[in-house]
DNA sequence: ATGTCCTTACCTTAAGGA
């Protein structure tokens, strides 16, 4: 099984350029984010009728997370857990019901900046809920994955020029301590189970020609459950949508589990 | 390089977010 995770920016914008990723990947599930619409709008039937299932936890103009899946989707739930008063829509979860089903969690981390400031103590604090989630569903023992934009850069090597992230919300170090813990509960994160080293960026920003001069940041990631690791076959990054007609500034990363 | 793209709105231009 092909599960992916990609930002796409916007679906109105990427409504050619995501199935055509679509077609030529072929993934059985992907988690999208910044879908930038509320349910109604999003258009469903052309997913559907590529062969998807569709769960959507939209918002106007901002945020939003879907899941498409080819196998059926159960127990959809909406929202992450612990602030009720949370309207930002950035987390999704789904059982896939797959040969061996697996739970599918869908996010969009908080971006966070500028730190400090109310925006980052947002993040920190919706970092601390989804780890407790984390640990909810570990407790349970049954295979499941966080897959998503986490905004989050692990490590300098995850970075074309590191020192010029030193001060953003995505590379502090409170906010790296928040990731490893989750890591550290067990979690293995798939591409770099995979990979070793520098170089594997998911996202390109638009300005100052980031793209052309290979300035990325790797922050979409797959965080696994050991009984989800167990199963990692393989791990990708598909760099080329970055350079096809209206590209989003983020790119697909996939894991390929064992059926 | 204050450099771009996406979205919305009192909408042909500006703003907020990333």
């Amino acid at each position: 099984m092909k599960i992916a995770t990609f930002n796409i920016n916007g679906i109105k914008a990427r409504i050619e350029a995501l199935p055509r990723w679509l077609e030529e990947a072929q993934p059985d599930v992907v988690c999208l984010q910044e879908i930038k619409s509320v349910d109604e709008a999003f258009p469903r039937e052309i997913f559907e009728d590529m062969g998807y299932h569709v769960e959507t936890h939209g918002q106007k103009s901002f945020n939003g997370v879907a899941i498409l899946s080819k196998f059926p989707l159960e127990d959809v739930t909406r929202g992450l857990p612990g602030d009720a008063a949370d309207e930002q829509a950035r987390w999704i979860e789904a059982v896939v019901l797959s040969p061996r089903p697996i739970r599918v969690c869908g996010l969009y981390l908080p971006n966070g900046n500028p730190a400090p400031g109310p925006k980052y103590d947002y993040k920190l604090a919706w970092m601390a809920r989804m780890e407790a989630r984390v640990r909810a569903l570990l407790a349970t023992e049954e295979p499941f994955l966080c897959a998503g934009d986490y905004n989050i850069i692990p490590q300098a090597e995850d970075a074309a020029r590191p020192e010029a992230w030193t001060e953003d919300a995505l590379f502090l170090p409170a906010s790296r301590a928040a990731f490893r813990r989750m890591l550290h509960l067990g979690l293995t994160e798939a591409f770099r189970a995979r990979v070793q080293g520098g170089g594997h960026y998911s996202f390109w920003d638009y300005q100052a020609g980031a793209w052309e001069r290979n300035n990325g940041i790797r922050i979409d990631h797959l965080l696994l459950s050991p009984q989800a690791a167990d199963r990692l076959l393989d791990v990708g990054i598909d760099k080329a949508t970055r350079a096809g007609d209206k590209p989003s500034d983020h790119v697909p990363v996939w894991a390929m589990l064992s059926d």
